[in-house]
DNA sequence: TATGAATGAGCCTTCATTCAT
DNA sequence: CATGAATGAAGGCTCATTCAT
């Protein structure tokens, strides 16, 4: 007879298995929409009856909230990774987009539920946690930005208005890329920079 | 008494009265959701029973179509009308930023609605029109890029790409603009066109 | 074509209808328990939609309050009205015996509930009323007992104990009592009577 | 290494545990309700896991006509023991309402969850022996009622009226009383007997 | 036109229970 | 014996919509 898991090896499945259901959920609320998918739709693209997600979600909202620090939790972490080794600003700025970019594009399906949910995102302690990783990020990119300008290397006066203007490029790529399309990331992200910095 | 208003009158009373509920229906819309916020919830916070919206809309996705041909059928029309003027390539793209970021930050409600149900819109075949007006705006869009492209006065190689950051930038505006910010809308649009555009 | 009613009148009719359904509420959940019986076996047994009823009341906790408001606010009317009639002790503990005992066989439905779920009751804040009412039938009860016992009228020595006694003797009457039964309710008053007081 | 355990043994363990586990079920009952009670909040406040229980119950129902046997059966036997015991009428009467209400004081979680159940007691097969042994009890009453009128020291005229009121009462000790009350057990039963017995 | 009442479908969630381990 | 995971049924409730008035 098998041996009972050790409790460390069943955590371990537990939460690759919410890790799943939480990409999965994702693809299917980008597809559908949050709201226009119900529970047990999600469960059967899913796979398992609609009850068992309660075992790995208190809730859809909590489902949803998965889906944004799945989104965010590793972006930080190579932003943060990246604007720690130096280097010169535009190069810095240039490496940031290109992560982010490539970042956006294979989590397409969370960038569209997050952007889909945004004013959900806005209100409810819940979401408190999500709201601040977007502040985090948006203060690296914020800080990245500020140093290039004093650099002299970008090209628009108004620091702030740059900083949206780029947010609003770079997250609307998930509208439409598509998996096999005609640019990489990497070509996208230089294109951004392309615009945003000096020559 | 009163003379019975002429059928005429009536049908601009009605005309006028559907249009202020679009407009109300937006904000609120905007604010908590459009599948998040129900019939009555959204008649309460017009002013009037749940039962009255229905002789203005056949139904509450009815009422969604209408925010979007509220927010693109007039912006339509003053592109149009801007490029059918003539003039230098570089001068009509900034004339049309001008008049698209205005268009923005006048109808952010509208644009946070329209940017939030994009999956819906996305299918169905009620949805036709909505798209097909997308689909020419960004065409008129395209046409002046490309204009400005050959007039050598762009700076980015790939027009897809710059038309895509168009996009993603100026309908962007509509999530970070406050009604008294501090830039104006045609400042705004003049970062855009710098960025844009060279020199 | 029939005037569109009143608002009274519409006002009136819900009361009605609210009042109906309450009763009806009673006997069901006095025979299957509220907890077992679902909303829609509720409805149907009501002869109306699961959803209809939701206009009436906030949810199903709601109306087993009302049942119980339903239960104890006659009562403390008649038993206030009573106690402020005057007379002599032994008399007017005999008349309140009476009062209450036609109460609770008339209301038997909704005793048996209000017994049922004695636990539900004594916590919560929306069920502070139903607390605060019986409260106060327990204090007009005490108030004839004490004067019962100062005019020596009275069996036992405590009060208190003698109290609880007769709570529990007249409330337990709902469970055994028949529609034909062999004894009227006077009858049944009285003989609580004879127990509790001397000759 | 330890030997196995005997057969005897383990059975006998598996009895206490039993018990203890219908006392614990009590208890939460009684505070919670059976119905709003889930299983796995009973498990929880019992410090087992859910499925736990089921290898001591069937079924949640199993649990529930558990904690009734647990009641019932005792003061069966014990009122048996004293009525077998012969005596005067007045007397035997007098015993048996102290060792009632001292069992129902000790039982108090099991006699609240059994008034709250009552309904469902009263119907299904597997209730039958809960409701025998309930008949049973009332019959041992009723006859030393009956003994004693017969000796013409009950004060009621009504038999049947008698044992309602005394069955009311002596019940509802339980939702009254307090461990630490004022009275105890014997006093309150006292009490009873001089409101039920002339002199 | 406008409204209060009603409906029935569907939603999210919880539950008692089972079973492999 | 005990447990974590899973299930399918059902629960209470909300919703968009209709309709008599």
């Amino acid at each position: 007879m098998a041996p009972r898991p050790e409790r460390a090896v069943l955590r371990e499945r537990y939460d690759r298995r919410r890790a799943q259901v939480v990409l999965g959920a994702a693809r299917v609320f980008a597809r559908s929409g949050y709201d226009q998918t119900s529970v047990p739709e999600l469960a059967d693209a899913l796979g398992m009856a609609a009850g068992a997600l309660y075992h790995y979600f208190g809730g859809k909202e909590e489902l949803l909230i998965a889906i944004c620090d799945q989104l965010m939790e590793p972006l930080l972490v190579q932003a943060r990774a990246l604007l720690a080794a130096g280097g010169p600003p535009a190069e810095r700025l240039r490496a940031l987009l290109r992560v982010w970019v490539a970042h956006v594009i294979e989590h397409r399906d969370h960038m569209l539920v997050f952007q889909q949910e945004r004013h959900v995102i806005e209100r409810g302690e819940q979401w408190a946690g999500v709201r601040e990783n977007r502040k985090r990020f948006e203060r690296l990119l914020d800080g990245a930005l500020r140093e290039a300008r004093e650099a002299r290397v970008t090209r628009l006066a108004d620091d702030r208005l740059l900083l949206s203007a780029l947010l609003g490029m770079v997250n609307h790529t998930a509208q439409w890329h598509r998996p096999r399309g005609r640019l990489s990331a990497e070509e996208i992200a230089d294109g951004y920079a392309e615009l945003v910095l000096k020559e």
